[in-house]
RNA sequence: GUGCUUGUAGCUCAGUUGGAUAGAGUAUUUGGCUACGAACCAAAGGGUCGGGGGUUCGAAUCCCUCCAAGCACGCCA
């Protein structure tokens, strides 16, 4: 069934623009916005394009307006009335019945209410998280995680073939830096703490020293006698898989669940690194200089050029993600990559973009969501998160203190390229205040509501074989209202990659259910009147769960 | 210094891609439970949309310029 709300939408829109046509052939009609206005007084739908005609026609845009207007039915778009207001806008009032055929959609799509097909069903790999194995989960990984999955969602419910991926760096100087302190770590606990000095960049984390000791307890000493390379390949080989088995478990705890892992390291095994360092050569676009192969990234907008090949020989991270981007939309045929990133990496964009055009990809099939990093506020002052001091506050911190739910739609409730003071003494201690809590509890309020109508014989009705009718004080119109815009939220959501449209959305649903509750009682009231809220309220808690659902958010039926 | 991001009520943030009198939450004040869950509802006060110019019927939104904050400018990832 086709959405009411946006049919409707549509029908105005053409509609005006035929009036238009009609009252003035000989002028072209310009792009003009329909929209719903802020003020309730100005109707349900409201459209500028008297005054975007007033300059072409050169009259007062009121005039305009009133000649559009005489070729408008009011009758056809089932309008009430149709009002020309302040300075030119023509305001369609509705016809109310109209909204309860949303409560018809709602029952027959249930918890595919809201879905709407933009896409096709073409394909984006959406890549978030991806955070360096070798040390635990930040604020921004966690702020990631939360945008990236509902982002996921948020695609496949309009109508993406989605498939969500971890980029997992287990090559290059990162992985050799986890070497190098791991083997420190093995020999300091085997002859003591001053046998060998630790490596100034090391990893100062205890669970290196823990791996280390781990490895010892498994399998003794006998690592001293080999070389240096060996003992570090030895280690790492241990530690590694133990360390991304980490990151998966805290992701599924925090409810996501990727389609793929991918391995940097097959990206250089598989001869893709090289293959693509081939091909950028071949585009003149790489030059040698002291002994290490450069890009010549100033010529798509970067300030520096880059090195892609070391003077000793190894790629940087930069060249891998070149062939990781290749493999992506040439390889594995994706239509678009989504890339989210820390704003620590923005610098990184032009460059990728332009080394994908060097390579024959159009830039447009990448796009990357700059996030800005998380500040943790505590006692009122900046915690400042560091990498190295080991104290910070970790992915799984979070979770323990403030919980998934709590995490998730705190998170989605700000754009990504917002900057977000987290205030972790709020979160720990004052968790009500969370919003997360007033949509569940509207959610769970409705239940408890068909759970007790239930329990004395009352199911919720059919559509047919309820008098919506009934349903016309102003707080069930509002939900009404609301209820019907859902599709219409996910398509800004999906077209915005933004998902803090639906929390904003959400909270709203949940703000107008808490008025309905408090003006309009359910039981106790006359029987057709009684299964037309049960019927309405019913409709709202599948559009409270369904958007929880995207949010990766629990919907409880008791709190 | 150069580039990217941000600046809206005391605080945390929305603002339908340029629309009508700039909105919520929180905090403060005041009402509402013998009624389906008061983790709720209703109402009030609170603004130089960082400052200043410009573009046009119309600007929080677009352009220029200052101011302030965050981030990045590696043969790190």
């Amino acid at each position: 069934m086709a959405n009411t709300l946006l049919m409707t939408k549509t029908q105005i829109y053409d509609a005006a623009y035929n009036a238009a046509k009609k009252a003035y052939p000989e002028i072209e009609i310009p792009e003009f916005t329909i929209e719903t206005p802020k003020d309730k007084g100005h109707g349900d739908y409201a459209v500028n394009i008297a005054m975007l005609l007033a300059r072409s026609a050169k009259s007062a845009p009121r005039a305009i307006a009133e000649k559009i207007v005489e070729n408008l039915s009011a009758e056809d778009l089932s309008a009430e009335k149709i009002e020309i207001a302040g300075p030119g806008f023509i305001n369609f009032y509705l016809n109310k019945r109209y909204l309860y055929n949303v409560l018809a959609e709602i029952e027959e799509e249930q918890e595919k209410y809201g879905n709407i097909d933009i896409a096709n069903g073409k394909k984006v790999v959406v890549e978030f998280v991806s955070a360096n194995p070798t040390g635990p989960m930040h604020m921004g990984n966690a702020r990631g995680g939360a945008l990236g999955d509902t982002l996921s969602n948020v695609l496949s419910a309009a109508g993406w073939d989605v498939t969500k991926e971890f980029y997992i760096n287990d090559a290059g100087a990162q992985i050799d830096k986890f070497g190098r302190s791991l083997d420190a770590r093995y020999i300091q606990l085997l002859k003591g703490e001053d046998a060998v000095e630790f490596p100034e960049d090391g990893y100062q984390g205890d669970d290196i020293r823990v791996h280390a000791q781990n490895y010892i307890d498994k399998y003794g000493d006998a690592l001293l006698e080999k070389e240096e390379q060996e003992r570090k390949d030895a280690l790492v080989a241990y530690a590694l898989p133990l360390k991304i088995a980490a990151l998966q478990e805290t992701l599924t705890k925090y409810g996501i669940n990727y389609d793929v892992w991918f391995y940097e390291s097959t990206l250089h095994n598989g001869g893709s690194v090289k293959e693509t360092l081939e091909k950028l050569k071949n585009s003149n676009i790489t030059y040698e200089k002291d002994g290490a192969l450069w890009i010549k990234s100033t010529e798509f907008g970067s300030e520096k050029d880059d090195v892609l090949v070391r003077a000793n020989g190894i790629p940087t991270y930069f060249a891998a993600d070149i062939a990781y981007h290749r493999n992506k939309l040439e390889e594995r045929g994706f239509d678009l990559a989504i890339n989210i990133w820390g704003a620590d990496h923005h610098g990184h964009i032009a460059r990728m973009k332009g080394a994908m055009e060097a390579v024959g990809i159009s830039g447009e099939k990448l796009d990357v969501l700059v996030i800005q990093l998380v500040r943790l506020m505590r006692n009122g002052e900046i915690a400042r998160m560091s990498k190295r001091t080991g104290k910070m506050i970790t992915l799984a911190d979070l979770i323990d203190e403030i919980g998934v739910d709590a995490a998730r739609f705190f998170f989605n409730m700000r754009a990504a390229g917002s900057h977000m003071d987290f205030d972790l003494d709020l979160a720990v201690s004052q968790t009500n205040e969370n919003p997360v809590f007033y949509v569940q509890y509207a959610h769970a309020r409705i239940c408890s509501i068909i759970r007790l109508l239930s329990e004395s014989g009352v199911s919720v009705p059919k559509f047919d074989e309820t008098d919506c009718s009934l349903l016309k004080k102003d707080e069930e119109i509002e939900l009404l209202e609301v209820l019907a815009k859902l599709p219409e939220e996910i398509r800004a959501s999906a077209q915005s990659f933004d998902p803090s449209n639906l929390t904003h959305y959400l909270i709203d649903v949940a703000s107008h259910f808490h008025s309905f509750y408090n003006a309009c009682r359910v039981r106790d009231e006359e029987e057709n009147l009684m299964r037309a809220r049960l019927k309405l309220i019913d409709s709202a808690r599948i559009v409270i769960k369904n958007v929880l659902d995207i949010l990766g958010v629990s919907a409880p039926e008791k709190m």
